[in-house]
DNA sequence: GCAAAAGTGTTAGTCTTACACCCATGA
DNA sequence: TCATGGGTGTAAGACTAACACTTTTGC
């Protein structure tokens, strides 16, 4: 916790952020921070890549430490890089001020011009099971918490670019490449999984048709019915087969 | 030409790598260099980010300097980060030989490690009418040509990977984002334009379909005949409508 | 007229969409 | 037995793929 940050130990210049999908209440949610030094708005989680790791491992890393989750379903999407990106942008002063505000020690001079200064970042996607997460703050957030997709009013930088373009990718990879599963626990109703689909979307979907073109993938296990208590038709459990 | 290279006025550790695509002779090609200071093996036209640009702008400022042209088709489709990409190769110390062995002035060993140090590269495929480009050799390569993609044996670093990824960026957006044009003259005949998708994606198209589906987007101009001497119908030639 | 290939038409098959219906469940 | 929503069936439409045919061109 108290590890001195070393600007040495990190590539210059160049950052990841993360936009961590998560799935709830018939919602698309992301999860983001308060960062200490620039109250008021919110931050993707975000991190500096080691000279020794890849950027891969560099992604890997920050969402392990904000989730505390291994194996998570990970992918880059674009990276960003305009030559004003961090440095142009009109609160650089303010953050500079939020951080001397913090651990002197820690962000002494050299650190903050390091980490105002301009910035190419990647940008990476993740998806998880919301409820198998426990969301970390890092050490320089406020707090950290799920939020829906639109939910969000003011985001750090161009952050805001950066979840719009991630909604994209997802959006064109996430019929194509059937990752929807990642979203949801190991069983699912065709309901929850069809719920799913239409808040990724923001369409609905005809139910009938969309169980046809599921079930026809030869993707889904069937397993036991799911006794609600609700006065209609036990829904059937699925499971996505192992490859 | 002469001028002299000042790492400080780029971004250390990151760089730009292009796959420039053209097209012809039924083939699609990508323009590659053969490096003053590693030769025998194929590279990809790249470059370093300035501090006060853009890596959109920068990719096109190495494209123009390659091509000449302004304009191009340009998408930016993955970043390369592996710990080693650079750094780790075997060729390293090859590579530190070549460089050394050019211009000791421009090249002292500050440069060398600067830029045979570790590097996060950022991809850029770029579609061109392979007529209009007079391929431009940078003032580090021996030579500067188009190849087919099947046709380059050994490439500098992880080139190849990041060729093969280029091409597969490609095949996902060639038809969905109809850049097909791009690789193409103004006018062309409804055949030129099957062969560029046959060669794009390695299989055969029906004439018919193919020309029906073309035609049922409207998006194409017909315009006059083309005479070819043949002794067959003449194909209409066809222009892209402008918006 | 004839060969070559451009262009059009037609049909079968597949996939998508919409509507109708039956079934299990708990009150 | 009834309302509720899960699950299946079926028919119309759109899109795709394969085949056959007509048209233009220069010899």
């Amino acid at each position: 916790m108290s590890k001195k940050f070393d600007i040495d130990f990190y590539i210059a210049h160049l950052s990841i952020d993360c936009v961590i999908f998560g799935y709830k209440d018939k919602e698309l949610k992301v999860l983001v921070s308060k960062p200490k030094y620039n109250q008021g708005v919110w931050a993707l989680p975000g991190g500096y890549i080691l000279k020794t790791e890849s950027i891969d491992s560099a992604a890997n890393r920050i969402l392990r430490n904000r989730t505390s989750l291994e194996n998570i379903y990970l992918e880059q999407f674009r990276a960003f890089g305009d030559e004003n990106r961090v440095l142009g942008s009109k609160n650089n002063s303010h953050l500079r001020e939020g951080l001397s505000l913090l651990d002197k020690k820690m962000f002494n001079k050299t650190v903050i011009d390091w980490m105002t200064s301009r910035f190419v970042c990647i940008g990476y996607y993740a998806l998880v099971d919301i409820n198998q997460v426990e969301p970390q703050a890092g050490e320089l957030d406020e707090c950290i918490e799920w939020r829906g997709i639109s939910d969000i009013k003011k985001m750090m930088h161009d952050h805001k670019a950066i979840l719009a373009e991630a909604l994209v990718a997802l959006r064109l990879n996430f019929d194509r490449k059937l990752i929807g599963f990642n979203l949801l626990p190991v069983t699912f109703t065709m309901k929850d999984f069809q719920e799913l689909y239409e808040a990724v979307y923001s369409k609905p979907f005809a139910s009938n048709n969309f169980q046809k073109k599921m079930l026809d993938l030869n993707v889904l296990e069937r397993l036991e019915k799911k006794f609600t208590g609700a006065q209609n038709k036990a829904p059937y459990l699925y499971r996505f087969k192992k490859k």
